[in-house]
DNA sequence: CTGGGTGCAAAATCTTTGCAGATCC
DNA sequence: GGATCTGCAAAGATTTTGCACCCAG
């Protein structure tokens, strides 16, 4: 009668399997600074996978977001993106391309205690982002 | 042969119009603080204009963020969420809930000028989101 | 074997758009 | 009047899900 350790509290699932196609994603996702979107990250797995569904990259993604070895960036687009460095670092937004790059900015979980004085949260992470525009969209001709 | 000012270069477009809807939509948001959704604007909205739709509201919205009204959250949802308040400030968002709130914390331009050394682009903004589980939800027997 | 993973296709969500008519200036 | 705004409905874009088969452990 469920002599199992039934679920830790906190882990609510974990019997991950391996698959040829989580792998070769993260791999992917891993190899790139760009921050990819669900389709070019499909886009790029199809000539490997030529059976390959969207279905199956959004499932992985968030089986990998679960691992926390993905994260998922909102970043002002209607759509995601998503990031394999999962140590806290932050973003850049520009507001002509659409480019999503790392900022080289001091960055750590310092500032989460004094947010969670103020708001009586139980804080677990924070993000902060900059928008711009970026070097190549500042030059001339380069307007909409 | 165009001898009007044709257009401001960086002045897209202008000649917004009044409307009811709009009016009402715009005090709406002002009215609260809980950072809605569209749908929840389009609910509170349905019954003082019966004839209301969606794309009304999603037009609307548009406008006044092109206006600096209201701006526009991408906080982790898949769906948007709407802010009157377009002074700078920064946002807490409750994991378990999915709540967005204002947070009590100094903000200001001054760190945009780092970033803009440190990466080269032109900054026009930027913006901070905490992460973590509010007072409410914390309570034992809230569990999902 | 058994249950997680995949492909396929349909569905669900959220948002945008074309069009004809009402409205503001 | 003429352009903007609205309602309606259809289309878009992105993401999720049900189902039957496949594959890892």
């Amino acid at each position: 009668m469920n002599n199992q350790p039934a679920e830790q509290p906190h882990t609510k699932k974990a019997p991950y399997r391996k698959s040829r196609q989580r792998t070769a994603l993260l791999e992917l996702l891993r190899s790139t600074k760009t921050h990819p979107t669900a389709s070019w990250l499909y886009d790029r797995m199809k000539p490997v996978f030529p059976d390959l569904s969207p279905g199956t990259v959004y499932r992985n993604l968030t089986i990998l977001a679960e691992q926390n070895l993905v994260r998922i960036l909102r970043s002002g687009s209607t759509f995601d993106r998503f990031d394999a460095e999962t140590g806290i670092h932050y973003h850049i937004v520009c507001e002509r391309c659409g480019k999503v790059e790392d900022i080289d900015l001091p960055a750590g979980h310092a500032c989460e205690e004094e947010a969670q004085r103020a708001s009586g949260y139980e804080i677990t992470s924070h993000r902060l982002d900059y928008f711009g525009i970026c070097p190549d969209c500042q030059k001339p001709g380069t307007e909409i």
